[in-house]
RNA sequence: GGGCGAAUAGCUCAGCUGGUUCAGAGCGCCUGCCUUACACGCAGGAUGUCGGGGGUUCGAAUCCCUCUUCGCCCACCA
């Protein structure tokens, strides 16, 4: 560790290298460090997913508050785990069967299953390994699978108990369907999505002559109507309720009912009703005892219950079928478009189905209720609090969860049919049944699986042991945060604090946190669809882990979303980059500069200098140090990730590189007095400075801190976060080097401005100012002379003859005279002649824009932009003439 | 249809409890510099009707009302 360091930051080793110690130090496993717990999950990513930015960030934000609370000393759990995402995951591997020719039906259950999980081990670590290249300092000896055996044990224990207590139950009813998946799905995970529609408006002719007409937005279930729904009141249709209409395309006669549940106002008051696909309809349908006829194929392709010539055609096909036969029949009176939501399979994107059919629900609103009053009375908060809201809305509207799926990976339903007609008995059961505890008889299970998040919902406790009351459970439950995406507020997070009420009598995280979404310059969701995605790995191999954590940590304010430009990772990503390099660079200089390891800097200055020997420089740069502190850590406490990261950024890189190490640098070179002190209180803020970013940039950091001197090995990782210190606070010494920085600003200005050569020394003059002022000033002069590159500073006297001048916020007038350090005369004539110039452009757009023609013809931002171009002109012929002014030009 | 949020520099956004960092940061842009840690850098600079309009106040980017434009959540007007 002692080769001198590269001019360059290059991450691509150090990293990973880095992570690699990390693991064999076992710094991240849960050892009952302190007292105080912290404890984070990690919402699971789907075993067999390939990082992408939102596990980026979400990780990222999750590292960021383990690692500070890691520092603080707490016993610290950050549990990992992956989830077996039984929609998503069979899909996949039903793509890969379908590449040989084959479908899951061809291989059969068990075999089809095996093969998954041959996939799984194949890809399921990737994820994790990912996870590690960013940094992610996750206790990875306890990671967790949703399907793993005791997970699996949770699950079943958890869903016996639900169905002791009637809280799950077996229900025939109308659920979402997602023909491609050839699955039920919750309706959580029927998305709606706005689309632009039609409204057809269907004549159904009346048995006894004349028609109703119906409005519809799916014409194609005409097939299934089993009556027309007219309010009650409605005038118009009043002496037609309890008649017949003969269903055009059948052979069918169908009622008209009256229910208060229609608009009258809606289209024409009047509504066929499909009691097998559509939810209000199936209301309607058992309210009225209606029959309801299923007209689609688990497919979505028109089944047998329809005349033969619609048979097999799908949804839209249908649909264009029924509305041209309706067409050449008359019985279409128009169509109008209608702009309206249609549910769409969150994996597929396929429209879902209304399907009526056999399933498992969770009984909610008694879940729901505990799970409402935990938040009302702040057991658990939501951050940014706003999103409380919407949980509470949630809650309150609460409708039980279909948990069933018709698919073969995931955990299979642990309930058991007995066979025997005249026992019939339907049994759920911890263990797996052989024959019917009622008769004995034979049993078949339930060929279907629960839905994935029926096992996220338990990972709280579930993965750390229960049902058994293991150690784990006692200590690590509880947990404190949890971070996420707001999409799976109600999936996984609201679930999960209903399970833990209902489990373990208590909320499972004290504390949401909803981060934003990753989303382009176009601001759309980041999608492999799209294509508009940023890989993770690429960032972290071209700009480092540390850069991508510093710029998703730096860019993103709660509750904001995180905008990254795809096509540009330069613009996104340089800017951590640039500051791990400037860091890199400073502790190159800073290591360079310690005379040899020898000295104890143990990160405390006061072991080595007496407060008396301090600078006023050196009382600044500590007391910048202590607000930092303050700053940051009152900034991660609110998890206001980007407060804390930009005060850091701007402690390192403006206060201790731009001024107080330029400031220190006479002392280090020469044997000086003061080169001690200097020695001692850069190593010790810069070492602080190390422990502050230690949680956003967790390699640069440990790289730079282990080679300080005395640190005997130890991590970064674990070493105390900087506590704020009293006796540091400085506000005199913040105030007077203030002054001095503000001094130097104004001659840089001067110089600048006046174009003097940046090699030459100037002589500064200082006139008006306070007492105070002028002994700072002459105190600091070499400061102020090496800084502003000075031959010379006097107080209070001024010379004669031109010269530029400058006032400061405390009353100091500054005067550089400038015969010396330029040529007057030609300076003088340069001005002149940039002055003739912009007066003559400004009478030649005088002459513009007193031109009628173009005034009136032209656009009026044109005309606008012109009027602001002359303003400038102006503005800047003002500049010019105050200067030559100034220069005693003439 | 209901609820909520946002609009600030060319871009991405901070600005928390009205007033001492209140008009800011980073990127981009302009000017000058390879000054022995760093050109992934240094120094200097330009850029804003804080979405429009109204109000409260001694004082508003900040609070209230309204309009406009985007976004999010919820919802069985077929």
């Amino acid at each position: 560790m002692s080769e001198p360091l590269a001019p360059q930051y290059d991450p691509s080793h150090i990293e990973a290298d880095l992570y690699r110690w990390w693991m064999n130090q076992r710094l991240f496993e849960a050892s009952g460090r302190g007292k105080q717990r912290y404890v984070i999950m990690m919402p699971p990513p789907n075993v067999t997913a390939n990082l992408h930015m939102g596990h980026g960030l979400n990780n990222t934000v999750q590292d960021v508050l383990v690692r500070f609370e890691r520092m603080r000393g707490r016993d610290t759990l950050w549990l990992p785990g992956t989830d077996h995402a039984g929609i998503a995951t069979q899909n996949v591997v039903e793509r890969l069967l379908a590449k040989e020719g084959k479908t899951r039906f061809d291989l059969g259950r068990e075999a089809f299953v095996e093969r998954v999980w041959e996939y799984v081990r194949q890809t399921g670590a990737t994820i994790l390994d990912q996870l590690k290249a960013i940094g992610s300092s996750c206790d990875w000896s306890r990671t967790y699978f949703t399907l793993d055996e005791d997970l699996s044990r949770a699950v079943r224990e958890v869903f016996v108990r639900l169905y002791e207590k009637d809280l799950v139950y077996r229900g025939h009813y109308l659920i979402n369907w997602c023909p491609r998946c050839l699955t039920a799905l919750s309706n959580e995970e029927a998305e709606k999505e706005e689309v632009d529609g039609h409204l057809w408006y269907l004549k159904y002719p009346l048995e006894t002559g004349g028609f109703i007409t119906v409005a519809t937005t799916r014409p194609e279930t005409m097939l299934g109507d089993t009556g027309v729904a007219v309010h009650p009141d409605d005038p118009r249709y009043r002496d037609l309720v309890g008649r017949q209409v003969l269903l055009p395309l059948t052979d069918r006669a169908i009622p008209i009912i009256a229910d208060a549940a229609i608009d009258p106002e809606f289209g024409t008051g009047a509504v066929k009703l499909t009691p097998a696909h559509d939810p209000l309809d199936f209301e309607l349908g058992r309210r009225h005892k209606l029959a309801s006829i299923d007209i689609f194929t688990p497919e979505a392709r028109m089944a047998e219950t329809v005349p033969d010539r619609f048979q097999g055609l799908d949804r839209a096909e249908a649909r264009k079928r029924v509305v041209a036969e309706l067409q050449a029949a008359g019985l279409l009176e128009k169509v109008e478009n209608h702009r309206h939501a249609v549910a769409h399979c969150y994996r597929c994107e396929t429209i879902v189905e209304p399907r009526l059919s056999d399933q498992w629900f969770v009984r909610m609103e008694p879940l729901a209720k505990q799970a409402l009053a935990a938040y009302r009375t702040g057991k658990v908060r939501f951050i940014p609090e706003r999103r409380g809201d919407e949980y509470a809305q949630w809650m309150e509207n609460i409708r039980d969860w279909c948990i069933s799926r018709q698919l073969w990976w995931g955990h299979r339903i642990p309930v058991w049919y007995c066979g025997n007609s005249s026992c019939g008995r339907i049994v759920a059961s911890r263990t797996d049944l052989a024959r019917c505890p009622g008769c004995g008889g034979s049993v078949e299970q339930d060929p279907d699986v629960l839905d994935t998040w029926f096992s996220s919902w338990l990972v709280p406790f579930s993965s750390l042991g229960w049902p058994d009351k293991t150690g784990d459970l006692r200590r690590y439950y509880p947990g404190n945060t949890l971070v996420t995406a707001p999409e799976i507020l109600f999936f996984w997070v609201a679930r999960m604090i209903m399970s833990g009420l209902e489990f373990m009598g208590e909320v499972p995280f004290d504390t949401v946190y909803l981060h934003g979404t990753v989303r382009d310059t176009q601001h759309r969701k980041m999608s492999k669809s799209l294509g508009n995605g940023i890989d993770p790995l690429e960032v972290v191999e071209r700009y480092g882990a540390d850069a991508l954590r510093y710029t998703v940590v730096a860019g993103m304010a709660v509750g904001t979303d995180l905008i990254l430009d795809p096509s540009d990772l330069e613009s996104s990503f340089a800017a951590g980059r640039n500051f791990a390099n400037k860091l890199w660079n400073a502790g190159r200089f800073i290591l360079g500069n310690l005379d040899g390891p020898t000295r104890p800097l143990a990160g405390d200055y006061r072991n080595v200098v007496p407060k008396s020997a301090l600078g006023l420089a050196d009382r600044w740069i500590i007391a910048r140090c202590d607000a930092t502190i303050r700053t940051a850590t009152e900034a991660y406490e609110r998890y206001r990730l980007n407060d804390a990261a930009n005060a850091i950024y701007h402690f390192i890189w403006s206060d201790l590189a731009d001024w107080y190490i330029e400031q220190i640098k006479p002392r280090l070179y020469g044997d000086v007095p003061g080169k001690d002190v200097a020695q001692a209180v850069v190593a010790a803020t810069f070492e602080t400075a190390l422990r502050m970013l230690h949680p956003v940039m967790p390699f640069i950091t440990e790289a730079l801190w282990q080679r300080l001197p005395g640190r005997g090995g130890a991590s970064i990782s674990v070493a105390p976060w900087p506590g704020p210190d009293q006796r540091a606070s400085d506000p005199a010494a913040l105030a007077q080097f203030g002054l001095v920085q503000e001094l130097v600003g104004a001659l840089r200005s001067i110089r600048a401005d006046y174009g003097i050569q940046p090699g030459l020394s100037i002589r500064a003059f200082i006139t008006d100012a306070p007492l105070a002022g002028a002994r700072i000033f002459d105190a600091e002069r070499p400061t102020i002379m090496r800084l502003a590159k000075l031959s010379g500073l006097e107080l209070g006297n001024l010379p004669e003859g031109a010269g530029a001048t400058a006032v400061l916020s405390d009353g100091s007038a500054v005067f550089v005279p400038l015969g010396d350090a330029i040529d007057l005369d030609k300076e003088c004539g340069r001005l002149k002649s940039e002055h003739s110039r912009l007066v003559q452009q400004i009478q030649s757009q005088n002459g513009k824009l007193a031109n009628e023609q173009f005034v009136a013809r032209a656009p009026a931002e044109v005309v606008d932009k012109e009027r602001r171009k002359l303003d400038d002109w102006r503005e800047q012929a003002d500049v010019l003439s105050q200067k030559l002014e100034r220069l005693g030009c003439k």
